[in-house]
DNA sequence: GTGAAAGCGCTAACAC
DNA sequence: GTGTTAGCGCTTTCAC
């Protein structure tokens, strides 16, 4: 970490002389072109940057707030991050919840631990984390976080927890295409989903039931991971994949909207009739199931109720520290449309 | 802003008793019961909250990096902000660029001005925002910004920009609408969009190109203004209007994706034939479109290239600061499907 | 034109 | 058991 005095010290000027170049106050006072010039210049070779926290502390920080470490996985569903920066403006601005600041770190799911530091440090005013690893939920069952938590997944009492009861999703699907007649029951995923606890609950959810009920299930996979950009062609490879089975499920239940859409349409290039051939079930939120032909009917996923409750308990915790951890499980609404009638 | 020595002062003990109490690390040493539930009960009531700017000086902050401020605003595309992070995640990991840290700052568009103290403050060792009202930018053509900035639109010369041109993208659509044969086009777009200036430029492309080819030009929206959350909702009732039209347009072109959804689906229940009766082009990104049926012709959206570039173009900055301001036109492929051949 | 010095809120070593 | 003190990197006032 280069200073201003390490910068003092190499021009031969002293520290606060640097502070006011490097301010753009050098016309104030009254200092020479050729030392602006050579602090500027030495500045840049030894890369300084210029430390925030000591020209907040410095400077008695006008907008101190509280700041809060979001950590956020690639894995998560891509509108998730949007919906809670919204929620988060609503609420702050209709003065809800008090103002604090998020600052977005990212993590590759199984890794948290990497991040040891930053998360043990309290370098954070609180911290928000959708753990859904066994490794991450196992780093942090032991950690030592002295801060206001918050966890969107992982049943660990000693942090607040805001998250969706997974497997009961799961068996009430099973029980919808129990009802419905079927015997044979396809979960389509994606192949990043085997470490995913929140897909493998909704999983267990299916199986435990299916299983009770005497009906068959098959996991369908594309059979290889794909970059995350590439969802939809995964959901198209899924979606061939099942077809090449004797035995073609009559019901199924996909985890992922945007593998959906892909398998989705290779359902229509194959003349397949939904529901009548195929009734399906799809996990996520995206506006695209309502308005397809025949229109989806999906198991919402509660972004903006998880997002408004997370930052809800955030608020409380910073307000009342050391408050026992609160437990928020959000509902996840069933919207019956075409693909699957209750 | 309550310190812990006016904690200090409030029990009648020392500020380091108080910070070893509130650091969980009163066991080490020994202080007794009761000045530790004393100290935590007046820390609560007195609403302390710790400087964290203070903690990370005097740690002498590990995870030093640099803390870059992304101003976002509620109209932003859904999707970009997830982008953003995660081609941030794989350009540090991969050491593409050093690392660095990214705050939100939820921001109203149009009343970017006042955040004025926290832009001008250099709280921040660099920010990025996309200031798509004119208020906005000039707020910032006037503004005294002393740390890197990367624009996201908005001709000021004086920062950094990343964007795309729209205005070309509006000619485009109207050369190929031009070339197609039609007489009538239609713009659609949301009622948010009259201040937008990202879509009147587009729409300005649009209409200056079809005056020379003599086109008529209509443009459509809901009427009314709906939260963002339903833009497929103000799509469907932007459709609806214009039916109620006496002659209705042959070509389309959506300026919003998620709106495009909602008039897709009324133009299914009308029986409308897509390309034969309305020749279809979305501007957007949206995986849903190209398995629409019948598939859509889009203009990408090109979140993912903006990020990236966005992205360099701060880590350079912040390599060589003074560096003369760039300016990075991203290309806007368009993406031909069935709705609208070339 | 430039430097010295105080102080922002906190932690940590050490003193008592 | 608790207090004193130095110092983190920076800004700002004032002195020369």
């Amino acid at each position: 970490m280069v200073s201003i005095y390490d910068i003092a010290k190499a021009v031969g000027v002293s520290a606060s002389t640097v502070s006011l170049v490097l301010n753009g106050r050098a016309g104030e006072m009254r200092i020479s072109r050729e030392t602006q010039q050579l602090i500027l210049k030495v500045a840049n070779e030894m890369g300084y940057i210029p430390n925030v926290s000591a020209r907040k502390l410095s400077t008695r920080n006008i907008s101190h707030m509280p700041e809060i470490a979001l950590f956020w996985s690639p894995e998560q569903h891509p509108l998730f991050l949007n919906t809670f920066i919204n929620v988060l403006q609503n609420m702050t601005s209709s003065g809800e919840v008090r103002e604090m600041r998020f600052t977005i770190l990212p993590y590759q799911n199984g890794k948290l631990r990497e991040l040891e530091q930053i998360i043990t440090a309290s370098y954070f005013n609180g911290i928000v984390v959708p753990p859904v690893f066994q490794e991450d939920i196992d780093f942090l069952a032991e950690a030592n976080i002295q801060v206001p938590a918050v966890m969107l997944y992982g049943d660990l009492t000693k942090y607040n927890l805001v998250t969706v009861d997974n497997y009961r999703v799961g068996t009430k699907i099973a029980d919808i295409f129990h009802k419905n007649g079927h015997k044979s029951v396809g979960i389509m995923q994606p192949v990043y989903s085997n470490t995913s606890l929140t897909i493998i609950q909704r999983n267990n959810g299916i199986m435990d039931q299916c299983l009770k009920y005497n009906m068959e299930v098959k996991v369908f996979t594309s059979g290889q991971d794909s970059p995350s950009a590439n969802k939809v062609q995964e959901g198209r490879m899924a979606a061939e994949r099942m077809f090449e089975e004797k035995s073609v499920p009559t019901a199924l239940y996909i985890q992922n909207d945007i593998l959906a859409l892909g398998a989705l349409s290779v359902f229509s290039e194959r003349g397949i009739r939904i529901p009548q051939d195929l009734e399906i079930i799809v996990y996520g939120i995206n506006d695209s199931l309502e308005i397809h032909s025949p229109s989806i009917t999906t198991v919402q996923y509660p972004t903006e109720e998880i997002s408004r409750a997370c930052i809800k308990v955030m608020a409380d915790m910073l307000n009342m520290p050391g408050s026992p951890p609160v437990k928020i499980i959000i509902d996840t609404p069933f919207i019956f449309r075409e693909s699957c009638q209750q």
